[in-house]
DNA sequence: TGTAATATCTATAGTAACTATAGGTTCAAG
DNA sequence: CTTGAACCTATAGTTACTATAGATATTACA
C-alpha cells in the first residue's frame, strides 16, 4: 500500500497527528485513500498542502484566510490580487498587535521595577492593577 | 433597593453584562446580593474587584494569574513577591511574543514587497506560503 | 395604575484552533 | 504468530468569552 501514513505526514511536516485529522475534518485538507484496514495513506500533494497549511499558520494567518489562499493557489490564472490583500491585512494586524505589546511590555517593566519588596499592602504591582489611573497608558488595546 | 444593577456596572467598568456573569461563574467575581426579583445587586467593592480584573486582563494576565493576584491582594500582610513573580513572568511572555512577532512582520513585509501583481501563477505570496525555504527565517515559532 | 419598553434571569450552545481521552482495530517487526 | 506501536472514531476539554432563547423584573410614561 501506497504513501505516507498519518504518523510519517506527521514527522514529515512536524504536524500532529490529531491536528492533520482535524484540518480534514474542518476541510483544509482533502481526505485521502485508505488502507485495507481504513488507515490514511497521503501522497505528496498532501505533504505540499499541509506545508502552506503549517507555514501560513505559522504567520499568523486565521483557518478563514488560510482557506481563501488555498483556493486562490487552487487556480493559478486568477490575478493574485486577493492573496496580495489577505496578506496586507496580516501585515497590518501583525503591526497593530506590535504597537500594543510594545505598550504593554512598557506597563510592566514599570510595576516590576516599582516593586521594591515588602508586603502586599504596599505592592505597586497591586495597587497599579487596582487603580487605572496608576497606570501609563490610559487606553491600552480594544 | 441599594446598589448597581448588572448593567449599570458594565456601563461603569466597560465590561460587558454577559462578561460579568461569566467571571461570577468561574469564581473571578463573588455572587452578589440579590433583588427582590432575584437580579444582582453590586456595591463599590464589586466595582474595584471588576476594575482589577479587566484591567489585569487588558495587561494580558491570564485567569489563573488573575486568580493569584486576587488572592494576594485579598490578604495584604502577605509579602509581595508573589505578585512580582506573576508580573515577572508575564513580562517575559510578552517580550516573546514581541520577539516572534517582529520576526512575523518581517517576513510579511518581504512577502508583500515581492508581489509585483500578475497572476495566481507568479505570486510571490502564494509561493513562499508553499516552499517554506523560500522565507526568511526557517525557524519561526514552536 | 396600567402598559409597554427595556433590562434582567437561567441554561445552553457556539467561537477559534486545537488537544486529550477512551475504547477499539490494524500494522509491522521479530 | 504474537506483541507492541500506531492507527481508528467519537466525544469532551481548553481559554475566555459571546450569542441565543424563552421567561421574568423593573422602570418610565400616560
Amino acid at each position: 500500500m501506497a504513501g505516507y501514513s498519518i504518523g510519517a505526514l506527521s514527522r514529515d511536516t512536524g504536524c500532529k497527528v490529531p491536528t492533520i485529522r482535524y484540518y480534514e475534518k474542518v476541510g483544509l485538507m482533502p481526505a485521502p485513500p485508505r488502507s485495507q484496514g481504513n488507515q490514511r495513506r497521503y501522497g505528496e500533494q498532501h505533504r505540499q498542502r499541509l506545508m502552506f497549511i503549517r507555514h501560513s499558520r505559522d504567520l499568523g494567518f486565521s483557518q478563514d484566510a488560510i482557506r481563501e489562499l488555498l483556493t486562490l493557489s487552487d487556480d493559478p490564472d486568477q490575478p493574485c490580487e486577493q492573496a496580495d490583500a489577505i496578506a496586507q491585512r496580516q501585515l497590518e494586524a501583525v503591526e497593530n498587535r506590535l504597537a500594543q505589546l510594545q505598550a504593554l511590555k512598557v506597563e510592566l517593566e514599570h510595576m516590576v521595577h516599582q516593586c521594591k519588596g515588602g508586603t502586599i499592602a504596599s505592592c505597586q504591582i497591586i495597587e497599579i492593577l487596582s487603580d487605572h489611573d496608576l497606570c501609563l497608558a490610559d487606553d491600552h488595546m480594544h
